[in-house]
DNA sequence: GAGACAAACCTAGCGCTTCAAGGCATAGAT
DNA sequence: ATCTATGCCTTGAAGCGCTAGGTTTGTCTC
């Protein structure tokens, strides 16, 4: 984990979570991240797209072809409802982990 | 991600963190983080043993044969200079990283 | 003493994720 | 006509954690 890099295990949960608000297409994805996070993430498309394909396979989101603001042939992603309620159960498991981890990193 | 895990990436740190008081061995290290996370951390031995032979390939521990508490041979793990450095450093790394997953989940 | 159990160490192999490094197509600008 | 940026995608390698095994040895029970 160098300097411009993911947590590796949370790039699921930030995609749903860019998501949530309503359909964007992938390149906007990543972009979105990176400036969500104030450029302290960055979001590579050899992650992106094997990451939206992984969660397409699992009805967690679906894609469709559309034109993009600057008139561009794009694949927009939309939440599922089944894609909701993962955002919600990835949410608890990383709270319930990042607390722990910080319990031990705290008092140990 | 299921209900008792770590998350990847952070398992080299939460070792190193539970070395820096003073050496332990490798069974206790587990058992330290299980119980400093109250009971949201389960590190597994197949993680656990692995994790250490590349820490001791890296230099960031050193390792020393000798009897424990219970009368057991045990090894004992002991951080080195560069280990502290290398702990130092992925403490800075997760908290940037973390600061950068957190506006993501709160500001999108 | 025999057997059971837990402490404590370790390894092989699988699966998953991320990344680097490429390739491809097209809209708009020069 | 060429270039640049946008936007999508794949392949291959590397790293990590887990499952599922196995070994040794101290302690406890009968």
């Amino acid at each position: 984990m160098a300097k411009n890099e993911m947590l590796p295990g949370t790039l699921g949960m930030l995609i749903l979570r860019v998501l949530q608000p309503g359909p964007i297409h992938g390149y906007a994805i990543a972009q979105r991240i990176h400036t969500l996070s104030k450029e302290l993430l960055q979001v590579e498309e050899g992650s992106l797209y094997p990451a939206l394909q992984r969660m397409l396979l699992k009805g967690w989101v679906k894609a469709e072809w559309g034109i993009s603001e600057t008139n561009r042939k794009v694949r927009f992603y939309k939440l599922t409802a089944e894609g909701r309620r993962q955002l919600q159960s990835e949410i608890e498991d990383f709270d319930r982990v990042l607390q722990g981890i910080q319990s031990v990193m705290s008092k140990a």
